[in-house]
DNA sequence: ACCGACGTTGTAGCGTCACTTCATGGACGT
DNA sequence: ACGTCCATGAAGTGACGCTACAACGTCGGT
């Protein structure tokens, strides 16, 4: 019963296959294969059955990975009670954020660390869907994520995904600087019917927000382009081509565009840290951790939570 | 950072060096020392320093021995999850008990699990010093242990043992047929001034008891022998060489020999079942565990608790 | 204070296990 | 019906851990 076929078996869950968990893992997938056989005849049950051209967990399978988490997280508990006892926490920790977030908070968390020593921070932007926030802990210890406040919490949380809140952002109207709506202090739904507007790509984060906010009653919004980038829209809002929502803090920079608040609907998204519950204990990861969350809250205006740590 | 290393940390500590942990792997001191090495570069620091000709955890290993506890209980649940997918639990069980434990409880315990089917118990009578007690679990999964009643807990409870409760067996003074004292219904320590008394083995379970109950105001009790084996006792007491104090249960059965219970002083031994926390999670283990709680039960009179497996 | 003995630590040799490469068998989509 | 993708199996290779043997240090006895 090796912890680290137990962390393949985890790895075939939260990735969806064989193919998927080996290219996290580094591996073949002849050799996830062959880990799984393995485990299989130790555990005496089928652990995975077929389904198509992949495979899925069996309900035994489901609950050995169940169980190798508190495994992981066990084993992690024991490396951090080694680490304690160095001088203090050296290593490197894999940090990724969405492009706003990664704008916002990673430049003052990389001083912030450096401050420290000793501690290396690998950073990336992660474009991702939504529900693929979840996976991408299997290749980076630390993830940036966000969804729109009032949605429903991370899937697998808290047993296989340890979340911790980090700030909350207002979204606000992107108009254009000479936009009849320009000089208002706020603006209400009804102001923005007829408005054309431009939109996040379908199941991206804060997609669901539009549907809410710019729908006259009855009505779908006229969504007339889908870009993702920020600074994108930005430009495009600037030269006239439609108005958006874009969060408070990370956005408004460029000199053509004004963020203007919105009244009476709260829309909002909120900005988490994913983490696996494993590489959670990990010192050096816990370390970093305390640093993002001290970087939201000066960043985001005031401080969410008082989240110490990993919220142990 | 493998499981068996942290294992055999775990053993080292609790065999207190090398030698003896590779005894009870089945492994060669060597194998030992190099795993130990293993770990500890791995972790970056000092797990063992040598004391004398012997060596001791250093703090840092005791905490890493602390966590791989945690470490082989999150893999016992993992191995327990499997099993209870398959039908019924298999496999074979190592129980051990001192000898009038033995006596009573081992037979109607076979029985028992013999009725359940699939299930194979391995029995060993163990006659140890209470202190050495403990460190049996190393090499066998359920050891019926006893202390005197009122002594403190068993050492390492409940973090590195678990403990489950099984009977409370008074303790009654023996005496031959054809003593003065024989036809009374109870007797009190004042009456057994003067009386050679026959006791166990120094550092034995319940050797305290007698110092307590035997001795009269400010005088140690008079021992003239010495044995551990209560059916030789027993002997002894029927030729008429002494009186000694006898659990109710198991002993008495001799027609030379008569028990008086004590009053005034509450004479008690407690028998418990001692378990290392991750066999503990097998369920095999757990499903006899049931049955020595039920039989113990019987055998005891009145049941001690409710305990229905090992206290989860 | 010396000597014997126990127990731990290092080194060489061996076996075993896990991974990679390559080839096969199904299942879905066109 | 074919091509493509995904998971699995078989043989080869590499690395890792264990056993056997030797050396050192430390403690108890004389």
């Amino acid at each position: 019963m090796d912890v680290r076929a137990l962390e393949t078996l985890r790895t075939v869950r939260s990735q969806g296959g064989v193919g998927a968990a080996a290219a996290v893992l580094h591996l073949t997938p002849s050799a996830v294969s062959q880990q799984l056989a393995a485990l299989s005849r130790e555990a005496g049950v089928a652990l995975t059955e077929r389904v198509g051209r992949g495979l899925r967990l069996t309900a035994a399978g489901d609950a050995l990975a169940d169980a190798a988490v508190d495994v992981a997280v066990a084993v992690g508990r024991a490396r951090a009670a080694c680490a304690s006892f160095l001088g203090r926490p050296e290593g490197t920790v894999r940090v990724s954020a969405f492009q706003s977030g990664a704008q916002l908070l990673l430049p003052p968390l990389l001083t912030r660390v450096r401050a420290l020593g000793g501690i290396t921070v690998e950073c990336s932007d992660e474009d991702v869907a939504q529900d693929d926030f979840p996976a991408l802990t299997d290749r980076v210890d630390v993830v940036v994520a966000h969804r729109p406040e009032g949605s429903a919490e991370w899937p697998g949380s808290p047993s296989r995904l340890r979340v911790v809140p980090l700030l909350r952002e207002p979204l606000d109207v992107a108009v254009p600087a000479d936009h009849p709506l320009a000089g208002r202090e706020r603006v209400r739904a009804g102001d923005l019917v007829d408005e054309q507007w431009i939109a996040v790509r379908e199941g991206f984060p804060v997609a669901t927000v539009l549907a809410a906010v710019a729908a006259g009653p009855g009505t779908a919004p006229r969504i007339a382009h889908r870009i993702n980038d920020f600074s994108v829209v930005e430009a495009m809002v600037a030269a006239g081509h439609g108005v958006s929502l874009l969060p408070r803090y990370t956005a408004g920079r460029s000199p053509g565009v004004r963020l203007l608040p919105l009244a009476g609907v709260r829309a909002g998204r909120r900005v988490d840290a994913l983490l696996r519950p494993d590489t959670a204990e990990r010192l050096v990861v816990r370390r970093v951790l305390d640093e993002l969350v001290a970087v939201a809250a000066e960043a985001g205006g005031a401080p969410v939570r008082a989240a110490s740590g990993a919220g142990r």
